[in-house]
DNA sequence: CGAGATTTTGAAACCATTCAAGCGAGGTGG
DNA sequence: CCACCTCGCTTGAATGGTTTCAAAATCTCG
């Protein structure tokens, strides 16, 4: 399956090269809701990477603004979405000294950091924030688990209607979900080419599970229908 | 792709219910090498379940002898294998109170239970095993992010070839793998099919990257081409 | 309004699956 | 001990879902 080029032309199209810069950190430092932590913030436009495979690992990151994709890439230029991470959510924990995996703002987002160091201190005192780390990776691990399932063993109209109900229950969207990612990032999370997720999003429009009212919009018409799509 | 049946006929061919009794636990507690926990043995004859998707999960397993896949299935009766685990390896861990997996073993099988309580007392006082135990499934997450990009970016050839240097590395056989498993179980793990499993190796076999000596053993002839395949 | 990028749609090709048959090892009973 | 049966695996041929290739349509932005 020599698959999916994931851009059509450019790489910077969808792996930018910072052209514009990333804002630097801000003195303010702002608590995290989720981990007693502090740190600076940063904010990146569409398509800028936050940090690369291979890169050092000194942070670990919240989104604030905004959504991030975390992805990897084989030799030839074919590209996994591993997550999208939406506000609140944390990414970027690595147990190695380096990312395994990179990080782009999907549109503009902005997102805390935390010291990697700083958070390891803190985990060796308190017990909640090293319990609430462990509780963290473990979602992770469960969602990577359902993103195995979807990958390995259902087809592309189960993939797509279980990627718009995730993405709906995850935004608490009742109905109209409005997407931040393109379609190539859609195609590039659920294994399959942009056409395909064209294809099945029309599909679903001509049954009246959905409608689009424009590309980045779906509404949900029938979820009931759409969730017997799902397995 | 309404995919693979996993089974051929029975459900018990790759489900079986406990047909021949579980050993008991035994009363001499053996210590982990990696957790420094304590707990019984079971042993368990081959396909037999340990834990079922949606019992309570309280233990945590590691693998004394033979191997142990961990599964998840669709309505339908799909399958997807999550993960092989061999000696020493972990598995069980979970965030909720339920398991969100099967547990069966592959051949025959002895694991030992670490009571969860127990080990959350022990993580609560001690910080390694608190540590531990998030760098153990961190470590998982990475293994299942692999397997994501696996299954959705990689053909049927580079499956193959990834899966058996995988499995090579981490027995640390050099040269000549014993395998396990069935062709349905690779199948199940790698998302595809028993039939294309099967050819995938005949084909590696007449290239001479890899000899088929029996049904359950592969010699990897040349590893550098078999790595040529992986990506 | 025009140019480029993204998305949609169509037709053809391809890879993996499905369906089906044959092979071979292991176990059982005569 | 061998015939016979079963089960897992292999192999072949045909089907089909997804991809690939190509082009039209739509949107975005200067």
């Amino acid at each position: 399956m020599p698959t999916t080029m994931t851009a059509t032309a450019t790489p910077q199209a969808w792996r930018p090269q910072p052209a514009a810069t990333p804002t630097p950190p801000t003195a303010s430092p702002v608590s995290s809701d989720l981990l007693p932590a502090i740190g600076p913030r940063m904010s990146y436009g569409r398509d800028e990477e936050i940090f690369g495979e291979g890169e050092r690992a000194d942070y670990i990151y919240q989104v604030l603004e905004g959504a991030v994709r975390t992805c990897r890439f084989l030799g030839d230029g074919r590209r996994q979405i591993e997550e999208f991470h939406l506000a609140g959510e944390y990414f970027g924990l690595e147990t190695g000294a380096d990312h395994t995996s990179t990080a782009e703002a999907v549109g503009s987002a902005t997102v805390l950091l935390i010291r990697r160091s700083t958070l390891a201190d803190l985990a060796s005192r308190d017990l909640t924030v090293s319990g609430r780390l462990l509780d963290l990776t473990m979602k992770g691990l469960r969602r990577t688990q359902d993103h195995v399932i979807m990958l390995g063993r259902k087809g592309a109209c189960e993939r797509v209607a279980a990627f718009l109900l995730d993405f709906a229950k995850r935004t608490g969207a009742a109905g109209s979900i409005s997407l931040p990612m393109s379609r190539q990032d859609i195609a590039d999370y659920l294994g399959l080419t942009i056409e395909t997720v064209s294809r099945t999003l029309s599909q679903f429009e001509s049954e009246g599970v959905i409608a689009l009212p424009d590309r980045r919009s779906v509404t949900v018409m029938a979820a009931r229908r759409l969730e017997a799509f799902c397995d």
